[in-house]
DNA sequence: CCGTTAGTTCAATTCAAAATGAACAAATCT
DNA sequence: AGATTTGTTCATTTTGAATTGAACTAACGG
């Protein structure tokens, strides 16, 4: 083994084998013209938070320029400044609102609806994990039932049987375990 | 707003908006011939976890079919019964002995190395965590030190400056706690 | 009420991660 | 040591999600 890295995994980009960093790019993207540098940071973090929770790149991007933003902007707004699509800006802020991350005001009398940006994580955290792990989990629980059943129709030796079911009931209690901590790691923030 | 679904955001897959199910695809990913259907099942849960955190299929597949055997099994038995490529078989295999979570034992005299699928949950939970939000978080940290100063230069209203500062001031205090949980989240499982 | 502009939807395209395959290296056997 | 089998590395291909683009629908202005 070459690398003697510390024992870690890295999801989406550099996938932990040798992290080949394509030279000149000391910047983590091409950089973004029409923000202000400040936009660009602030843009930068929500960017790397999502894809690290597994994000499209354009619902950080929404959300950033938001949060950098003190007061709402409207649709052709954060469509100009990031340089994105019409379709990519309809989509993103559709599921932004649905999760309660962006918020939308209306405009003043006569003018198109703005958005501004929810600054309550945990409602944001809550509808992340709700959309992601939860789900996997309810379906992990069933599947692992299932299992179990699978198992007792297999014939195996005695030790063999043992040790699975072992297995298997340790998986299922962690189960439980992880499905009892999303709520209360939901409200962990806030 | 047609689906009121009750805000969650998926990653992966079924992009939130409208989860379109492929029709027929009763189950999750086409059948796997080598494995009993108990070590299906199993390995199905692990590649829906997988995913869930972002981890490549193949990974999963591996870790399931170690975690459904009681024996260690050898290389080529790993890469025949998933119908991996080698390349794939030896990656990922590689990757979970790094992060800890496949367990090489040497086979009895003469014979190839053999894998065992480590069952403590929580030194995977701490290497996934470790390289995926870890390092997002140390990198979030450094852009909002930087998106501070930058706030202070940029000429704004007095109010809109108080605002901006008072978002990152949330923002950094979010990221610390986020920073201080990790371990804390680490060390539950076990 | 018709023309215009703003926003949505979805098929087609793009792009990047994951899987493969084959050249290469290491180990095992005779 | 040479031959053969086992495992690694990495360029190429595949795959599937993210983005775009353009047809469509809804809102506003005259």
């Amino acid at each position: 083994m070459k690398t003697a890295s510390p024992a870690a995994i890295a999801v989406r980009r550099p996938a932990l084998p040798a992290a080949r960093a394509p030279a000149g790019a000391e910047n983590g993207g091409r950089s973004r013209p029409g923000l202000t540098p400040f936009e660009q940071e602030v843009v930068e973090v929500f960017v790397g938070l999502g894809q690290a929770v597994g994000l499209p790149k354009s619902y950080g991007e929404i959300y950033g320029l938001l949060f950098a933003s003190p007061r709402p902007l409207g649709f052709s707004e954060v469509q100009e400044r990031l340089g994105l699509s019409q379709g990519s800006v309809s989509q993103g802020l559709r599921a932004l609102r649905e999760i309660g991350a962006v918020i939308p005001c209306a405009g003043a009398e006569g003018s198109r609806e703005r958005y501004l940006a929810a600054t309550e994580m945990r409602q944001l955290v809550g509808a992340l994990l709700r959309g992601t792990l939860q789900p996997e989990l309810a379906r992990g629980r069933k599947r692992l039932a299932q299992a179990g059943r699978l198992l007792e129709q297999q014939r195996l030796g005695e030790a063999d049987q043992e040790v699975l079911s072992a297995r298997l009931d340790k998986l299922q209690a962690w189960h439980r375990k992880a499905g009892g901590l999303l709520p209360w790691l939901a409200k962990f923030f806030g």
